[in-house]
RNA sequence: GCCCCCAUCGUCUAUCGGUUAGGACACCAGGUUCUCAUCCUGGUAAGCGGGGUUCGAUUCCCCGUGGGGGUGCCA
């Protein structure tokens, strides 16, 4: 048998360390046994769902330096390698399962669904969908149907006994039926959910081994029902842990920097993050801690992999770059720097903001140098002056951050866009707002234009710039409360999406 | 609440019944170096608790405890 593997990342935001995680033992199981690493895009949620976050994954993943077999970029002989694209290859599996009653159509409304889980939340019984729509009558169905009544199609689960299920890690894992509901797995829109996409796929696409996170497990027995339902035999299931924040939650952009784009800004050597990546939850047999992907990839062992949560610890991956880098030629650190930052490309886009702003040559490099930076010396005093109370200036910043993680585009238009907005909604002068920023985002009150230097550095940095000066905020002191924060999210929401 | 998973230094981990429990990051001390960093040497630091099984448990089993995940017309 032809071990096939496959990344299967959602275009739903920045592409996270999370992926390249996966993507690495994916990748590594496949190459071990000379097979195929495949690149699946699944873009079934059509409201998330981007073309340029799909780009960027891509990218990402390519400046790791993890290549895949078949994607939707390469092709392939099992393609079209991205789920928006095979909706009727969905549709009529899903119609198969209809026909012999294995599936059924659903057309309890979105309130009906959302009161039954509250009063399941309410009676501390939280079971699921109580299958109402599971028995109605052919002609009642038919009727409804042709009437053009929306509905979604559910799976229909035995209830009783239990599913037992083998993971390559973990052995048996046995789960109760009573404790599954009726998945959805065609969404009114006509989409595939998650699970019958990606068990139709897997299938199709003759993947031998799903290697994913452990946050899976509890949705498998519903994947390989879905496997005994069309008669196909399911793949080896391998559950890896998930990476973990320092306080051990699931590795998070709000503790955490997770995108991987935000480590090639930084400056991080895409050999290093891998070789550091490969070190979570696996170890290799000969204990040499530094390795590079051809050297995992030809000795790689699934039984070496441990099962604990790991914490992503930044402060170890800092002292491994800095190994990877030590230990080039000088001519080819030259070279690695070039193509980071250091080159044409970039400071022609620099010299034009910087030049009405220089008196001596010399003022070029000091004046630009924050664009080139990781984490910038910051003062509090410094951020929050001006403002008689700091926790304001705290909250400002919480607002721009949720801001920058959830702004569509990432253009100078755009960011100027999105500080009027904030600036509107905060009640507060724009100027006001952008001095804080400039603080925070460039180190200093005066500097080159802050949404072209924004745009410079990346969505991923200006983030963590951001996330800095909380922490340079919280250092002194000034720190939003639980309550606070909790408050803060919620009026957020209020203002900032709902009327949006 | 219910279901599932996990458990060795602060962190990543080695150990597949018998070890002074090893390595790496971080930290501390010393050395090399015009400073600093690098580099070298040394050091502090761990088997969650309770029951079993066994001549012997970190290792196997059970129960607690702790942590995590799931419980979406998100993946």
């Amino acid at each position: 048998m032809t071990v096939r593997t496959r990344i299967a990342p959602s275009p739903t935001g920045a592409p996270h360390i999370g992926t390249a995680y996966i993507a690495l033992f994916n990748y590594a199981f496949a190459k071990k046994n000379g097979g195929q690493f495949i690149l699946r895009i699944e873009d079934t949620d059509q409201v998330r769902s981007t073309r340029a976050s799909e780009i960027a994954i891509l990218e990402a993943l390519r400046w790791i330096g993890l290549p895949w077999d078949e994607g939707p970029d390469v092709g392939g002989p099992k393609g079209p390698y991205r789920q928006s694209e095979r909706t009727e290859i969905y549709r009529q599996q899903c119609d198969t399962l209809v026909a012999t009653g294995k599936a059924y159509p659903c057309f309890c409304s979105t309130e009906r669904l959302a009161a039954l889980r509250q009063q399941q939340e309410a009676d501390k019984t939280r079971i699921g969908y109580d299958g109402l729509c599971s028995h109605l009558a052919a002609d009642e169905i038919r009727r409804r149907i042709d009437a053009g009544e929306p509905h979604v199609i559910r799976l229909r689960t035995p209830g009783q006994g239990e599913c037992v299920l083998q993971d390559r890690f973990r052995g048996e894992i046995r789960i109760p039926w009573e404790t599954i509901d009726d998945q959805i797995l065609l969404k009114a829109d006509g989409f595939p959910t998650y699970h019958l996409a990606n068990v139709v796929d897997d299938h199709l696409m003759e993947i031998s081994h799903v290697i994913r996170g452990e946050e899976w497990i509890s949705s498998t027995p519903k994947h390989l029902l879905l496997y005994e339902a069309f008669g196909w035999t399911p793949p080896v299931f391998a559950h890896l842990p998930l990476l973990r924040n320092p306080d051990k939650s699931k590795l998070s952009k709000r503790k955490n920097p997770t995108g991987i784009l935000f480590y090639r800004q930084a400056g991080y050597l895409p050999e290093a993050l891998l070789n550091f990546l490969g070190l979570m939850a696996y170890s290799p047999a000969d204990g040499n801690e530094m390795f590079d992907l051809a050297t995992m990839a030809s000795t790689f062992d699934l039984d070496r992999v441990s099962l604990g949560g790991p914490i992503f610890d930044i402060q170890k991956l800092l002292a491994f770059n800095g190994r990877y880098i030590r230990d080039l030629k000088a001519d080819a650190l030259l070279e690695r720097l070039k193509t980071w930052m250091l080159n044409d490309e970039v400071f022609s886009k620099l010299v034009p903001l910087a030049q009405p702003r220089l008196n001596e040559l010399s003022d070029f490099v000091p004046m630009i140098s924050f664009v080139f930076a990781d984490r910038l010396p910051l003062d509090a005093a410094a951020l929050t002056k001006g403002f008689e109370d700091p926790l304001r200036v705290a909250e400002l910043l919480q607002v721009v951050q949720w801001e920058v993680e959830r702004a569509a585009d990432w253009s100078v238009d755009a960011i100027k866009a999105m500080f009027l907005t904030i600036a509107e909604k905060e009640d507060i002068k724009f100027k006001t707002l952008l001095a804080i920023c400039f603080v925070a985002l460039t180190g200093n009150t005066v500097s080159l234009p802050l949404f072209d230097a924004m745009v410079l550095m990346g969505r991923d940095l200006s983030l963590r710039r951001v996330q800095y000066a909380q922490e340079t905020l919280a250092a002194a002191g000034t720190v939003l409360s639980g309550k606070a924060s909790k408050k803060l999210m919620n009026d957020y929401e209020l203002r900032y999406r709902k009327e949006s």
